[in-house]
DNA sequence: GCAATTGGTTCCATAATAGAACCAAAAGTG
DNA sequence: CACTTTTGGTTCTATTATGGAACCAATTGC
């Protein structure tokens, strides 16, 4: 199978992948987050060349992530902005965060640190249950077969499925 | 830039990124959590080359996210295990599968619903500070220098950063 | 004992990326 | 206004990554 093929698994982990999980990517949006809006600024911040930045804005575009505006009447001049899609990947770059602090920070600790305005304190992020707003636990997390996977059951995609992985589908391991 | 200098940069996303933001790398991991453990298991589930996975195995070994026992007293068959520092990136996947979820599940629905073996109720896990509970919004978070940055404040890297970056750094704008 | 499976490696063709040069329009400068 | 710089790209070429197939030795299943 081809990188170009993945958004053909039933996965949503894969469909997000294909869609933002090329290089350099996730990077882009970071900068957009970060407040930067124009070519040149982003080309600089990531030190990218410019038709491959050109190339990713465009299937940003196409993916409906960023918009694109014009900034002067001449309608030349332009700046990027995240869509309500773009701006839902904030929890993506949380978990991205979370981990390099964690896990990649070297001996210098954390590059930035954050404060929860609602609260007023230093804080780290971390993923709760909407129902009952306990914290979640990997194991405590159990995977239901979904709709699609209903309306699938008898057709061709999901029939080649390797048992194993049906099995999995709907199985509480998550270790 | 070429993309393996990424880690250079003073951010935990392209840290994280460097590690786990290769093309398949994190379908890999995905696969170790839904309980894949063999080679061959992974090569089928994924459909990717061989040498492609036996290369990004490696990697994640070097890395420090997987681990690589002997199961058999030849010591020549082999399973995949997450390390700490691996099973920690769940929160990433989580990232991925709730965006992928809502944006990109088209006409079927949702793969996979989870269940919250804890309060029973099928539920989508969001993000809450640790210090007051309250759900996160990004407009509520603030970013601060972290030790790195303040560390680094002297140094050439930090000295070479554009203004609008170090500015960004201390701002609040994460639109 | 023999075939199939496992867990890879090697080789080659194709696709993606990096670096540099180039360019036209717009904006800034004196 | 003339001139230079900046912006937002595109085109070209060399290098690197990926995909597909063939190959292989050791292990397992029958």
């Amino acid at each position: 199978m081809k990188w170009e093929e993945i958004n053909t698994q039933i996965c949503s982990i894969a469909r997000t992948l294909s869609i933002v999980g090329d290089r350099w990517t996730l990077l882009i949006i970071r900068d957009i987050f970060m407040g930067l809006r124009r070519f040149s600024e982003i080309q600089s911040s990531l030190e990218i060349t410019k038709h491959r930045l050109s190339d990713r804005l465009h299937k940003l575009q196409q993916g409906g992530i960023i918009e694109k505006r014009t900034v002067d009447p001449s309608g030349k001049r332009f700046e990027y902005f995240l869509t309500e899609k773009g701006l839902d990947l904030y929890p993506v770059l949380i978990g991205l965060v979370q981990w390099g602090d964690r896990w990649e920070s070297g001996q210098y600790g954390e590059p930035v640190r954050y404060r929860h305005k609602v609260c007023g304190e230093l804080m780290r992020p971390h993923y709760c249950c909407d129902q009952c707003g306990v914290p979640l636990h990997p194991s405590e997390i159990e995977n239901c077969p979904g709709p699609a996977v209903k309306k699938l059951a008898d057709e061709t995609q999901f029939a080649n499925l390797p048992l194993r992985v049906k099995k999995l589908l709907g199985s509480t391991d998550s270790r």
